[in-house]
DNA sequence: GTAGTTAGTGATTGAGTACTAACTTACTGT
DNA sequence: ACAGTAAGTTAGTACTCAATCACTAACTAC
C-alpha cells in the first residue's frame, strides 16, 4: 500500500476516472471501476470527492484545461498557416498519446443533455464556457478567421467520431483529413 | 389500451428508445423508461426484443438508415455543388426536427468502445460499416472528391457536438458553420 | 361459441451500485 | 514515547434495474 497525500491522490483519481468514463460514460462507469483503476478502496473516493458527479466533473474540466493548454502552446508565437499545422500536429500527437482524452471530451459533450434532463444546468453552462474558451484559443492563432476556426473544430470533432467508432489508423476514412493537413491553408494556384 | 401487432409495437419501441437512449446513451436509459414512453409494461419489451442491447442495436440502425436515406434523396439527380447546398439542407432539416436522431448516432459511435471492452466486436463492425455506407453515400453526388467528401462529415459531426452541448440557434458558434454552408464549392473570387 | 393464438400485465428476483458509518493503520511534531 | 491527525479499509444499507415467470385479456378461424 502506498500513502499520498489526498491532493496527490485526487490528481491519480482524476486521470483514472478520465480513462474510465472516456470508455462508458457517465453512467457506464462505476465509481468501483475507478477506484480499483487508482488502486484504492472505492468508499474512499468519497472521501477525496464529495460524490460521483463531482469526479466526472473534474475529468471533464482536467480535459478541456489540457486541451486548451495542448492548442496554446502549440500556436504559441506563431501565426496563420505556421499556426494551423503546429495545432494539427500537436493534435495528432494526442489522438496517439492519449485517445482517452478525446473520448472523455466526446462523453462530456452527451452528458450534458443527461444532466440538464436531471435539472442540472450549471454542468452545460460549463461545458459550453470550455467549449468557447477552447474556440477562442484556435481562434487567435489563426488570424480571426471565423471559417478557418469552424473547419478546424470541425476535422476535429471528426477526429473524435471517427476514433470513438475505433478505424483503425490507415483506414481509408482517414486519407480526406491527413490530406486536408497537408494541403490546407496553402495559398491557392 | 391500444392494441398493435407486434410489429407496429416494435416500431414504436424503436421510436420511443432512440428518443431516450439519445438523451442518455445505453447505460443512462432504463427499459422502464422506454416502455413508459411506449405506453406499454417494462417486460412486455423482452417478447419484442432478446434484450436491451438489441432494443439499442436496432434504433441506431435504424438512426444510421434514415441518414443514409435523408442524404441519398436530398442528392437525388444532383451533382456537385447543386448536391452540397441539398444535402446541407436537409441536414439543417434534420437538426430542427429530429434532433435525437443526431444524439442518437453521436451516443452510437460511443457506446462502440464500450461494446468492445465488454467484448462485442460485431457492434463496432455495425457501427463502421453503416459509417461506411453514409460516407459513400454522400461522396458519389460530391463528385467522388474525398476532400469535399472529408470536409462535409467533418462538419456534420461539430453540427453534433454543437447540438449535443445544447448551444441554441443563433448562438454565435453557429456563425462559421452557417458561413461555410454558403460559400463552400463556391468558384473562388 | 369455443379452441387456439397473439398481445399484454403484475409480481418478483438477483445482481449491481452510490454512498455512509465505524473502525484501523501509518505518519508527524513534540 | 506518545498524542494528534491524515490516509485508508471493511461492512453494510437503500435503491435501481434487466430479465423471468406465471398469468389474463383480446382477437381470429372454424
Amino acid at each position: 500500500m502506498v500513502r499520498m497525500s489526498a491532493e496527490e491522490r485526487r490528481e491519480s483519481v482524476i486521470r483514472a476516472a478520465t480513462a474510465e468514463f472516456a470508455r462508458g460514460g457517465y453512467y457506464g462507469t462505476s465509481t468501483e471501476a475507478i477506484a480499483k483503476r487508482v488502486g484504492v478502496s472505492q468508499p474512499y473516493l468519497f472521501r477525496l470527492f464529495p460524490g460521483k458527479k463531482a469526479i466526472f466533473l473534474a475529468a471533464a474540466e482536467r480535459c478541456i484545461e489540457d486541451t486548451i493548454r495542448t492548442f496554446s502552446e502549440a500556436a504559441e508565437g506563431l501565426e496563420g498557416e505556421e499556426a494551423l499545422h503546429a495545432m494539427a500536429d500537436a493534435y495528432t500527437r494526442v489522438i496517439a498519446e492519449q485517445p482517452e482524452r478525446l473520448m472523455m471530451q466526446m462523453q462530456t459533450y452527451l452528458a450534458v443533455a443527461a444532466a440538464e434532463q436531471e435539472g442540472d444546468h450549471e454542468f452545460g453552462e460549463a461545458v459550453r464556457a470550455g467549449w468557447m474558451r477552447l474556440w477562442d484559443t484556435v481562434h487567435l492563432p489563426l488570424g480571426a478567421d471565423i471559417g478557418e476556426t469552424t473547419t478546424f473544430m470541425a476535422y476535429g470533432m471528426l477526429i473524435n467520431c471517427l476514433v470513438a467508432m475505433g478505424f483503425p489508423p490507415g483506414h481509408r476514412v482517414w486519407e480526406g483529413v491527413y490530406e486536408s493537413a497537408r494541403t490546407k491553408g496553402r495559398p491557392e494556384h
